[in-house]
RNA sequence: GGCGGCGUGGCCAAGUGGUAAGGCAUGAGCCUGCAAAGCUCUGACCCCCGGUUCGAAUCCGGGCGCCGCCUCCA
């Protein structure tokens, strides 16, 4: 078997991956901050994440993972001013800060589940872990790392030599660029807040006391002081969006390393790549996010985004548009239609039996799945053995109902089972199981103008007639 | 100004030195009362120009085009 081999953004490159701790996978995946609804392009991370611990549990490791829940701290603008995110919508609606954050984790884990991503070890909150921020701060103070100005406590990175080395920066050309805000009384363009002191006579939905005056934790820290808590001071792989590396995780990374005494602190820092909305670019200020819910509204099964995702490998910006997520849609039905006539999902089917030949053809697909996603987990490529397995003409049903089983546990795709989309029962309506009865009658009395009439009156409802060798089918779509 | 990525058939997208996976769509056929579904068949001068090489979509140089990050952002 080939060694598994992910690619790397600090060291740029690909290397063999094997825990630190042998059997024992600890991975941290960069959460949400609850202000607002998920898109499909955070939901893009979170199957990337999801995919990642699949294809290690189905190596046999063992897998703790982490995903934290930032509810409070992340800011609105610019480096550190500019208000709280979460304060801000519990400003915009009324709602307490509380509520605002509690309603979109839950939206958050909702979507998760719709798409059938496994749910982390640990979901810790942001506001739950104030202690362990505190203390990374105060191990970063006895270090000396941090300073004190007007509005809070800095991390000093010019006292970091490495800072610069996961985003491979040029701290001194970016200095000289024109989109550097500074913060008046920081000492370094980079320098980040730690703690922000609570502004005197404004009031804070959120806020607590600390060493240095009451306040409230800044964006980056708790990611840091969360990891440390559930998988110590220096775990295996670091997942995020790309744009989270050159000042989110470089940020993590001089806080761990500086407070932890630790070098690396994450051995693999793993980024998938956005999605490429074209003209219509997401943009939370234009208001033209998309999220799940609007792909199902559109008749989207949440599925078939994950199918969507599995096309195309996680560090390529991958095009999303109507007519890519429909082809997605399409392709997804038709591997079902498969999955379901092979029995995937059914737990009655035995161990499957089968011969030499068969037997050697099966461990070949199996090994090239497999090898696909251990190349840097080449999901498009893994998918290609999936639909030369679903149309195998040579490999018996047993077999190919086997495979797919097997590759289904790691792409989550929930191949076989019965889904109930928008449009799955039929034969529970007696007023259209009935007009389906007069249609059949016409039909065999050969009054086919009365059967086609009848199908375009269900037609009108958006119920759709389909005619199957079993018989007639129906279903409820979308009203055209 | 700095950092990084991309440009493969109508669309999405693998492939990083030996002459192009897969999905969707299109067209033709089979099936069907008609549809739908399903099945079979169907398509590529790999952005352009140079170079290296026995051999390049794949490496190098130069163009052109597109995108992301550096500021909250997956």
């Amino acid at each position: 078997m080939s060694a598994i081999e992910f690619y790397d953004t600090r060291t740029r490159s690909r290397r063999a991956f094997a825990p630190i701790t042998p059997g024992h996978v600890r991975m941290y995946s960069c959460g949400p901050t609850v202000y607002g609804p998920p898109h499909i392009g955070n939901l893009r991370s979170r199957l990337f994440s999801d995919l990642l611990k699949r294809f290690l549990l189905s190596e046999g490791f063992r897998v703790t993972h982490v995903i934290n829940i930032t509810d409070v701290g992340h800011l609105v603008s610019d480096a550190d001013e500019g208000e709280d995110k979460i304060e801000a919508a519990a400003r915009r609606t009324g709602k307490s800060a509380e509520e605002i954050a509690a309603h979109y984790t839950q939206v958050w884990r909702d979507d998760g589940a719709a798409v059938n991503c496994l749910p982390p070890e640990h979901n810790p909150k942001a506001t739950e872990h104030i202690p362990e921020q505190i203390d990374l701060a105060k191990r970063l103070e006895a270090g000396g790392y941090l300073y004190r100005i007007e509005d809070g406590l800095y991390f000093d990175t010019s006292r970091f030599p490495r800072y610069a080395e996961l985003a491979h920066l040029d701290l001194a050309g970016q200095a000289e660029g024109a989109r550097i805000g500074v913060t008046a009384g920081k000492r370094n363009p980079a320098d980040f807040a730690v703690w922000k002191f609570a502004e005197a006579g404004v009031q804070r939905q959120q806020e607590w006391d600390s060493p240095w005056g009451r306040g409230f934790p800044g964006w980056h820290l708790e990611c840091s002081a969360m990891a440390d808590r559930y998988l110590g001071h220096h775990f295996d792989i670091h997942t995020g969006g790309i744009d989270l590396a050159s000042v989110h995780h470089t940020n993590e990374v001089a806080q761990s390393e500086c407070g932890y005494g630790v070098h690396p602190w994450v051995e693999f820092w793993m980024h998938n790549e956005f999605l490429d909305m074209g003209s219509e670019k997401m943009s939370k200020s234009k208001g033209n996010v998309r999220t799940l819910s609007d792909l199902v509204e559109k008749g989207v099964d949440p599925l078939a985004f994950r199918y969507f995702f599995l096309q195309a490998h996680y560090r390529q910006q991958q095009s999303f548009s109507d007519e890519a997520i429909q082809s997605a849609a399409t392709g997804y039905r038709r591997l079902q239609a498969v999955a379901r006539e092979l029995g995937v999902a059914d737990a009655a089917a035995g161990e499957p039996t089968w011969g030499a030949e068969e037997a050697a053809a099966v461990a070949e697909l199996r090994a090239r799945f497999r090898a696909a996603l251990a190349d840097d987990l080449n999901a498009p490529k893994a998918m290609a053995v999936v639909w030369e397995v679903a149309r195998h003409d040579r490999l018996s049903p047993a077999a190919r109902r086997d495979l797919l089983r097997g590759f289904d546990a790691v792409l989550g795709l929930r191949l076989g089972e019965a889904r109930l989309a928008v449009a799955d029962e039929s034969g529970q309506d007696p007023r259209i199981d009935g007009l389906l009865a007069e249609r059949q009658a016409a039909k065999k009395a050969r009054n086919f103008a009365e059967a086609d009439r009848i199908r375009d009156a269900l037609k009108a409802e958006g119920i759709e007639i389909v005619d199957t060798p079993a018989g007639p089918e129906w279903r409820r779509g979308k009203p055209a």
